[in-house]
DNA sequence: ATTAATAGCGGCA
DNA sequence: TGCCGCTATTAAT
């Protein structure tokens, strides 16, 4: 396999890094702290990433289908689950319930959402479309302030 | 090798 | 209202 690259991106809410390698995207993150040193830095394969992700940030519609990632590593429940949820309708929710029954475990409600929790490629897997049974967001279990950076751009998350 | 702890949910007292 | 069990996975004991 490929060596793991990164690049950065600019987006209105800061920039991102997306983790990469020939097989596809293996991560996005806000930077941390202290820059990664571990991994080169490189040009994305994918031309249009950094402009589809400010589009998708100012309300468009984005078929983030078109970009490989990568799958693996994942548990298997886990990758049922986030391959599942890459296919929520454009703007639709689902609850926890409905993606556990879609990634075929229909009691598995709670793994489900800690299987969200493990996600690597927040927008591209659309963790943020996965709610609760009373419609209140789910968790944005991922380090790196998602939750407030992403919700501050109001009406776009569930479009 | 067990046990606890999780981005949740519905049933039952 | 509060407690229980259910499911998959990881971290702690």
């Amino acid at each position: 396999m490929s060596a793991l690259q990164f690049s950065r991106l600019k987006t209105p809410c800061g920039v991102f890094l997306v983790f990469f390698r020939s097989g596809g995207i293996c991560a996005l993150r806000f930077p941390p702290a202290v820059p990664p040193q571990v991994y080169p830095e490189g040009d994305l394969p994918w031309r249009g990433l950094e402009k589809d992700l400010n589009c998708y940030l100012h309300g468009e519609k984005v078929d983030w289908s078109l970009y490989p990632l990568v799958m693996e590593g994942y548990p298997p429940f886990t990758r049922r689950v986030l391959e599942a949820v890459r296919e929520i309708p454009y703007g639709q929710v689902w609850t926890y319930r409905e993606t556990a029954r879609r990634a075929g475990s229909p009691r598995g409600w709670r793994a489900a959402g800690r299987a969200l929790g493990a996600n690597r490629q927040p927008i591209m897997v659309p963790c943020h479309r996965v709610v609760r049974s009373d419609g209140t967001p789910g968790g944005f279990g991922i380090p790196g302030g998602w939750k407030e950076r992403l919700l501050s751009l109001e009406g776009v998350l569930y479009r």
